[in-house]
DNA sequence: TCTTACCAATTGGTAAGACCAAATGCTCAC
DNA sequence: GTGAGCATTTGGTCTTACCAATTGGTAAGA
């Protein structure tokens, strides 16, 4: 991790932490390189992340302005989950993270849902290849990307670009999330005959029934993660 | 605009237009800079935002390589839709912008779904006044940000934090692509009695009607802008 | 001839200091 | 009390320099 890195981390975490309020202002450039034992150029490239995900706005002769959590982009959930202690009236951590999963499952098996009528014949060459690799590396760090893969491979070869880049997004904010959260994805025992079957589904164009075998693997994968929240809870 | 940002949007468009091919390398830094008119720190801020936008990666000692376009995130659609060229055997931009629309609809679709259901009592009235306001300014610039807070009131009010945050990073993906493609949004003319229906709806607590009226909006909202899309086209 | 260890060049990462320009807020004249 | 003008604050930018990781070639040794 860069410098420029770990002073992105400490600022994150202290506004999502809420050590300052909406429309709050932050020290000046200068004084808060200071504190955080940086230089301006360093500083400024962590202020830019954080203007990217919409949680400051620098006003030039002003200051820095704290926005509202509500301006918040979803890059923020992770930190959230990380350093996030909730105001009265505002969800509770475990309620985040519930909507998290829902919310996640609906997008990608929205992806699914506009992909699954265009995969092309032979399409699913590349994400049988990627679903072998996946179930090799099961239990292992490596298996959360490959499984990962296989959606994208699909995808990609449907040419669904939009949804293959918000695939991206999420996956990176997921990743982000998991490391916070130290969950340990279990692949099911069904993981390659559900996906075999996604995958036949596909090549024979039937795409409504692809898509429900998908919704029913990824809601007990889900239920899954949600128990093992609940025991953590 | 600032120099950064102007450096970032040269970068950004050179590398969607194709001018590198995936895992080639830019020039060093310290080259790049000169060729920009900026400075190394100034050339630095507008990497960062690259690198967040998973289109290229840093590499001490070796360079800065390109990354292939399959990594990219959703933040680079709407340069694509200024700048991109795409190479055979990928989707045109017209199909694009339409795998854009259908995303918007479904994602913003899925929200409500999950929203519908959490409506406290009262819980419209913001959504009302900021409804009020858009029908105001219907046909004015500020419209579409109104409109757009309708849904963020409904959403923060039900406490649905993660699908107001992923609607926000959305509105500025999508307002970002409306003025590449210099698209008026016009408002339809029961915009306010298909709202108001629509609230009263989540206030009765009937959250699967309230989804349907809101699902035939903005299906009729959408064949409006594609046929525009086509006239252009 | 092949391999290995090492060194120098390349290149991203960081720091310090200075100046410019926009916004702010105070002061002073009216 | 009010408005114009000026000094201060503060983000935006540039220059220069040095550090550290990687690379690639070179020379020594097997």
């Amino acid at each position: 991790m860069t410098a420029a890195d770990a002073v992105f981390e400490r600022l994150l975490a202290s506004i999502v932490r809420g050590d300052y309020a909406s429309g709050a202002r932050l020290p000046a450039e200068r004084d808060l390189a200071r504190q955080m034992g940086a230089s301006r150029p360093t500083l400024r490239e962590a202020l830019r992340r954080l203007v990217e995900w919409n949680l400051i706005e620098p006003r030039r002769g002003s200051g820095i302005v704290v926005r509202s959590y509500r301006d918040w982009s979803i890059e923020v959930v992770a930190a959230y989950l990380r350093y996030g202690t909730p105001a009265a009236g505002q969800p509770s951590i475990g309620r985040i993270l519930v909507d998290m999963f829902q919310m996640r499952r609906a997008v990608v098996l929205e992806v699914i849902r506009l992909t699954a009528g265009r995969v092309p014949k032979g399409g699913t060459a590349g994400a049988r290849l990627a679903m072998a690799r996946a179930w090799q590396l099961r239990g292992q760090p490596g298996y959360a990307r490959e499984d990962f893969e296989v959606m994208r491979q699909i995808v990609e070869a449907a040419g669904f670009t939009p949804g293959l880049w918000l695939l991206n997004r999420f996956a990176a904010i997921w990743f982000d999330a998991a490391s916070a959260l130290q969950v340990a994805v279990r692949t099911p025992d069904d993981y390659v005959a559900c996906h075999t079957r996604f995958f036949d589904l596909l090549e024979a164009g039937d795409a409504e029934a692809a898509h429900q075998v998908m919704a029913d693997y990824l809601a007990r994968h889900d239920e899954h993660l949600v128990k093992m929240l609940q025991v953590m809870a």
